[in-house]
RNA sequence: GGGCCGUUAGCUCAGUUGGAAGAGCACCGGACUUUUAAUCCGGGUGUCACAGGUUCGAUCCCUGUACGGCCCA
């Protein structure tokens, strides 16, 4: 049937409903729920079959899933958000005016408030034998299919609430993102850090590589850009006295959508003052294993493959890792040219100008990040492509800083914090030249960061975490789009 | 940005070497007092994504577009 006729034919119904028993199921205001299915499920279980619990009177309500209506006893099945449970309608029980209502009024979909005592059937299904029930609200469009539930992405991304009701697993997986956030506050709070908000709106966009996008305020007639990244916010904080700072929230990049990116991603960043890029190390298997612990297990299979998330997780440097997986030795390369050499033989394609130390960067890219399976930190990036990190004393062209990479993909980020104003802004300008040659990812010039450092910043250690890509491991999900409720979609033109 | 694949009923999917459309569920009408993929009887409800082209004839072949998916950069 076509949606338009279902859709009229429902309305119809619903106005034969109001006028012939003058009923408005869209009247009510609340339904007193005193038990949860799951409660029913749980207090009921002993009953053995066709036994009844008289005396219990259960007030529940949810959305029928299923119906099988008989001529004088009628079954469904109800869904509430966290269980499902049989109803059973009879005439005896409910008197016939509210049996009939129920078998000429009552479809699929809709919402119903219960009262009824629970029973197990002959055939052993616990079950609701229901005395009273009111329509608290009807559904006008169809339900999914019910047994092959609702598989086209595109309702299920376009339409989530559809998808939320057909397929339950998915409820699931919001709730284990919920945990694992809850979790991850709970670690932060629990060792002092102090949970903040900084802008989205800023005339600045800094704190990582990327394009950001822009809009406009019309009061001060300024272009705004959206937030992408919290660090530059959050390290001002710690120049302002604050000790432990964390934010968990949304952050905009202008880029491409695939499997692991979606344009608004929600990202946690931590800072520490007096602390080092190694405590804050420690800090995230912390993190991870709480994340890890809250979703259910440490030990995880991740699209058929086992993960261990057990600390202490593997750590390795950047450099040794590379010449491992490639013999690229960076210490053994004498000149930009000759890295460069190697990364052509190697099949890596250069724009040819990179510096020995973007070469190991793009043959880490090509040869290291897909094999880094279990959770591994990687060690020592270097300090051309690291603007805010401080430097390695011991060799100024490495900074103290570190990813962790599971499944091959970065999903922390951290380092000790540059805290030298004079080479934040050498770093600034070296970025500036970048963009001026083209390179839109380049980092932006933030004078006002570099001044809130020219007040003084204590040594500091930075995190960022990845909470879309986290939880993906932690619920096996295969893209990024199944652990966001509204992922970003290109609008249908009608 | 490039390549490949997909788009048929509300949902899940068949199908036509080009003669113009099908199933199950859902839905509508009827029967049925323990069903659970209830069953039985009756009913097909469609711009075959969209726009062109080829053809006597296109859902099918060709081109383009849209949206989605996967792979690559």
């Amino acid at each position: 049937m076509p949606e338009d006729e279902i859709l009229r034919q429902r309305t119809e119904k619903l106005a034969r409903l109001k006028a012939e028993e003058g009923y408005d199921p869209f009247l009510h205001e609340k339904w007193d729920v005193k038990h949860s299915v799951e409660y029913v499920k749980k207090t009921f279980d002993h009953l053995g079959p066709d036994e009844k619990a008289e005396d219990a009177k259960i007030v529940t309500a949810g959305r029928l899933m299923t119906l099988r209506k008989h001529g004088k006893a009628s079954f469904a099945d109800m869904a509430d958000e966290k269980d499902q449970i049989q109803l059973y309608f009879q005439v005896d029980s409910l008197g016939e005016k509210s049996y009939d209502f129920f078998k000429k009024w009552v479809d699929t979909g809709d919402i119903l408030g219960v009262i009824g005592h629970p029973f197990r059937t002959r055939r052993g299904e616990l079950s609701i034998l229901v005395t009273g029930f009111e329509l608290l609200a009807k559904a006008m469009r169809p339900l999914p299919e019910k047994w092959h539930g609702l598989k086209d992405t595109e309702i299920r991304y376009r339409q989530r609430y559809v998808d939320l009701i057909a397929n339950p697993e998915v409820r699931e997986t919001f709730r284990k993102r919920a945990r694992i956030i809850s979790a991850l506050r709970e670690v932060l709070e629990s060792e002092g850090t102090v949970e903040v908000e900084t802008p989205i709106l800023s005339p600045v966009a800094g704190g990582a590589n990327a394009r950001p996008f822009v809009t406009h305020h019309n009061a001060l007639d300024i272009d705004l850009y959206l937030r992408i990244a919290t660090e530059l916010y959050l390290k001002r904080l710690i120049v302002g006295m604050f000790g432990r700072v964390y934010e968990i929230g949304k952050n905009f990049r202008n880029e491409g959508i695939d499997i692991m990116h979606n344009p608004e991603f929600t990202a946690l960043e931590v800072y520490w003052a007096y602390a080092d890029y190694k405590d804050i190390m420690d800090l995230t298997e912390r993190l991870i294993v709480a994340a890890a612990d809250a979703a259910g297990s440490r030990k995880i299979v991740y699209q058929g493959t086992e993960l261990n998330l057990e600390p202490p997780f593997r750590r390795a440097s950047m450099v040794e890792l590379v010449r491992e997986k490639c013999g690229f030795d960076l210490h053994e390369t004498g000149s930009d040219e000759e890295a460069r050499r190697f990364a052509k033989n190697k099949g890596v394609e250069l724009k040819g100008d990179e510096t020995r130390f973007m070469v190991l960067v793009e043959l880490f890219e090509a040869f290291v990040e897909d094999t880094l399976i279990q959770p591994t930190f990687v060690l020592g990036h270097p300090t051309e492509v690291s603007p805010l990190a401080k430097k390695d004393p011991g060799d100024p062209n490495f900074t103290n800083r570190f990813e962790l990479f599971i499944y091959g993909n970065e999903v922390a980020n951290a380092f000790s914090e540059l805290n030298d104003p004079f080479d934040q802004r050498e770093r600034f300008i070296q970025q500036a030249k970048r963009k001026e040659a083209g390179d839109e990812e380049a980092h932006v010039f933030d004078e006002d960061y570099v001044s809130a450092l020219e007040y003084g910043l204590p040594p500091t250690g930075g995190l960022g975490v990845g909470i879309d890509r986290l939880t993906m491991f932690l619920t096996n999900s295969r893209s990024i789009r199944d652990v966001i409720l509204f992922p970003t979609m290109r609008p249908k033109k009608s």
